[in-house]
DNA sequence: AAGCCTAATGAGATTCGTTATCAATAATTC
DNA sequence: GAATTATTGATAACGAATCTCATTAGGCTT
């Protein structure tokens, strides 16, 4: 039987508080720092309790670690996330969806996962990149 | 100043005669396997230089290992790839393109950069993990 | 409230992919 | 051929993630 803890709310609430991915480790450490006595393998288990349950999204960043962020569950999203300031917006993709089975099944491929991630500059980030071209 | 090595030819042409991508590690010991006495850390050094120069695609594998194959360098394309043997098509996906850029400027978002690839298993591991469902 | 069962925790050890170290080697230039 | 210096490679170091297992505590029953 699944029971709830203290440490898994923490762990929710802490994900829910960031406005962008961050890591297991971010996450553990910013917990402590904010007192509480919580385990590194119980913000690993939680992440992953979390993203099975649909209640976060998970993604590998570019030197291989796993990024966490709170979604809303259920629903099954990608993102457009700018690379500067880790702005994330959900993005719904029906397309999208239908092309990666469709393009799996065509090829004979079963049980198809996909990784459909959008990364650029957001307006804001565009305008102070790049000021004369707002 | 570059210079040429076997080392560095022997990575490329160990990519080159691979179908899907490959670990770094899994490359270096079928090139042992193969009698070439080469270092592990070359290996990795080759691998990044490929991907930098472009003539070589990576990815992050689910577990997090950095995966690399042989690629026509210039040409931009996404990959289905088999999660159990790795074999891997090249797929084509303008729909994809356009999307992930109309989705991007949707939202303010410019320069926009696309991580699109589908994993599954291809026919014969389909097969293989689950006979009773040819 | 007390007790039981067992899921969950957590400190530390472990695994494993990748990178850094640094002396030795060898590719290029002169 | 000698000099220079990029490259190599065995090994150590690192870091993310997982495993171990004794301990803790959640939820149920009485």
């Amino acid at each position: 039987m699944k029971r709830n803890t203290w440490q898994r709310e923490a762990v929710r609430q802490a994900l829910g508080d960031n406005e962008g991915f961050v890591s297991a480790q971010s996450l553990h450490s910013s917990l402590r720092v904010a007192g509480s006595p919580i385990g590194l393998a119980t913000v690993y288990r939680a992440l992953a309790d979390l993203a099975v349950e649909g209640e976060a999204d998970s993604l590998q960043s570019i030197d291989g670690e796993s990024l966490y962020r709170a979604c809303t569950p259920g629903q099954h999203h990608h993102h457009l996330i700018c690379r500067n300031c880790g702005l994330t917006v959900e993005i719904e993709a029906d397309a999208v969806e239908r092309w990666a089975k469709s393009v799996a099944a065509e090829h004979g491929f079963t049980q198809p996962n996909h990784v459909v991630d959008v990364f650029g500059l957001c307006a804001a980030c565009s305008v102070a990149a790049d000021p004369s071209r707002p």
